[in-house]
DNA sequence: ACCATTAATGACAGCGCTGTCACTCTTCGG
DNA sequence: CCGAAGAGTGACAGCGCTGTCATTAATGGT
């Protein structure tokens, strides 16, 4: 596979190499004639710019970071999955970077990445969207991000967003439409955003139906499986023990339905679970779980795009965008138990 | 953040960038004084080569492709961790590239990605191992490239491995160690190596102990958690059916014990289900999972090793290497009903 | 008809490295 | 003591692009 150059495509379009860049950047001053001729000996020859050389000359790397600490691999999959659309669509390369948002060596970790890979933009993911250090580093770099995160705080950079309180509060009316008045909350990590958003949206439920608010049903999780057990056996021991619980992830309802298998309760007959994030688990359980998707892909694309806009300057001030969620009604839910 | 060369390297350690150049890609011919002053400098000024010009003087991109098609996230995950590790060690770049095995531009499409991103080596996962006319453009194209595969067979190329027939011979033993003769098989996608390795393991285990082989015990699969309740219905309806079953992946398994459950057949009481590749479901399971573990992340950092090694010439001939497997007990297997 | 402006293109240097080759300085066998 | 061989180093070109600036051709206002 011998390597054509631009010159090539210069020489047999009759132009100068230039003039061919001018074509493949999507400069102006190119008139249509010859963008068409040299478009065709382009696609003729299958020429593709040597990236390399184009950062070089250019000075900047055509490479995106992705940056991610979570535990749910299925989440990050999507999130690569559409970051690496954009970054096709637009001729970026994707930086996958695992991170751990609490190790101390995080920034200088980070800061070697950027200084070797150079990448142009990070796309930053929960919880690091929240670590302020990692932010006042990346503002104080002038390296441009892009947030994806349920946060809709005053952030002075653009984002993606999907409705935590509003999906919260669809699970919920979807329970309360089953006829449950005590339904059990258990809440995700708390340095997390969507935890408060969460619970928000579980209040709004309530208000609107008129079922009065008890904090007894409110227990803390972290999104791991485990602290989803510790809460369920939390909330199942009451002496009035909640007909339906909602968790923050499907790891936590797993960790609720295991509880519940061991108390001999039985799902959805006497208990309905509702998880959130649609993890591959849920359709794997019995029963299986219904739980609430959200449009990660989608969220992670329009993430990817917004960086590339606002590295290529075609964006206006801090854009932001917000996708919605929907819930997956599954076998976990269901009727209120008739006493 | 402004930009440290090469050049500034070599003024501030009082030599020629050349001998800089020659430090940094550990080349011999440098003095052991020379090469001590300049890595102190190197670290005084925290100075990393610039990517591009290397890569554009030297002619080869510093970057390693994944190549994957699997529906597993947490085994990529795992690889893309293992691949890592090993680029990162090296000063490699990692490019993921999530493909359709069966799609008819898969090979248009890697040649435009071999063309614009220029990685230097490829590591390829099942099932594009097994993927003949990718194999043949790649050789033909002289890319290098190592194989993660179960797959022992006379390839010529530098490949890393798992004893599939050990482990499927091994959690088969489990089983009859816990008094199980009539112990159902549920096979993995065919055109798959690892599935008549698996076939074998578990004939061997039989053979062993003496148990007569019955063709009625083994179904195939496709690896899909619906194939699962396919397969986990065929054996479960059998007149005598059988006490065990071993499915060649976790969402099969996770199948089998939705059967299992539909039937009010209890696990493990009645029926023990064992699974493979420990995934995260496996724990969050009701009951929890016997299944095998492999060692993916370090499967996977040998083969980028071992893809980096060929690149710098520093690889005899076709090395090779087999990692173990690891049997991991969990609730779903005991011994056998008394009847 | 004339200059000012804008559109379309090209010449050329140089991005930060590495490959090549030339050079100097030891070392050592005869 | 000389020539050959090897160790250690540097000068220099050039990888394939893009930025800058110069150049030419077309357009328009007066």
């Amino acid at each position: 596979m011998k390597k054509i150059t631009m010159q090539d495509v210069a020489e047999r379009a009759g132009v100068s190499s230039k003039t061919v860049s001018r074509v493949i950047n999507n400069e102006p001053r190119v008139s249509e004639s010859t963008r068409k001729k040299i478009q065709q000996v382009i696609d003729e020859l299958n020429f593709q710019p040597n990236k390399s050389a184009q950062s070089l000359a250019a000075d900047r790397s055509l490479l995106l970071g992705l940056l991610y600490d979570n535990p749910s691999s299925a989440y990050i999959i999507n999130l690569q999955a559409g970051v690496l659309d954009a970054c096709n669509e637009f001729g970026y390369g994707l930086v996958i970077h695992p991170c751990e948002n609490n190790s101390p060596d995080l920034l200088p970790k980070l800061r070697n990445l950027l200084a070797s890979s150079r990448m142009d933009g990070l796309v930053l993911t929960p919880p690091m969207t929240e670590n302020r250090q990692l932010l006042d580093f990346l503002d104080s770099n002038s390296t441009p991000y892009v947030l994806i995160t349920p946060l809709n705080l005053e952030q002075s950079c653009p984002l993606v967003s999907i409705d935590d309180v509003m999906a919260a509060r669809q699970s919920i009316q979807h329970l309360i439409d089953f006829g449950h008045k005590r339904i059990g909350l258990i809440l995700g990590a708390r340095e997390r955003s969507g935890t408060e958003m969460r619970l928000l949206g579980y209040q709004q439920a309530l208000e609107e139906n008129n079922i009065p608010f008890d904090e007894g049903l409110v227990v803390q999780g972290d999104f791991t499986f485990e602290s989803g057990v510790t809460a369920g056996l939390q909330l199942l021991r009451q002496p009035q023990p909640p007909t339906a619980i909602f968790a923050s992830n499907d790891y936590m309802a797993a960790g609720v339905m295991k509880v519940a298998s061991q108390l001999r309760i039985s799902i959805p007959y006497e208990l309905s679970v509702c998880g959130f994030d649609d993890t591959p688990v849920a359709r794997y359980m019995t029963p299986t779980l219904t739980t609430v998707r959200h449009p990660v892909e989608q969220l992670a694309q329009h993430a990817g795009e917004l960086l590339i806009r606002k590295l290529k300057k075609h964006l206006e001030r801090s854009e932001s965008e917000e996708l919605h969620s929907e819930l997956i009604v599954r076998e976990s839910t269901g009727p209120v138990a008739k006493p």
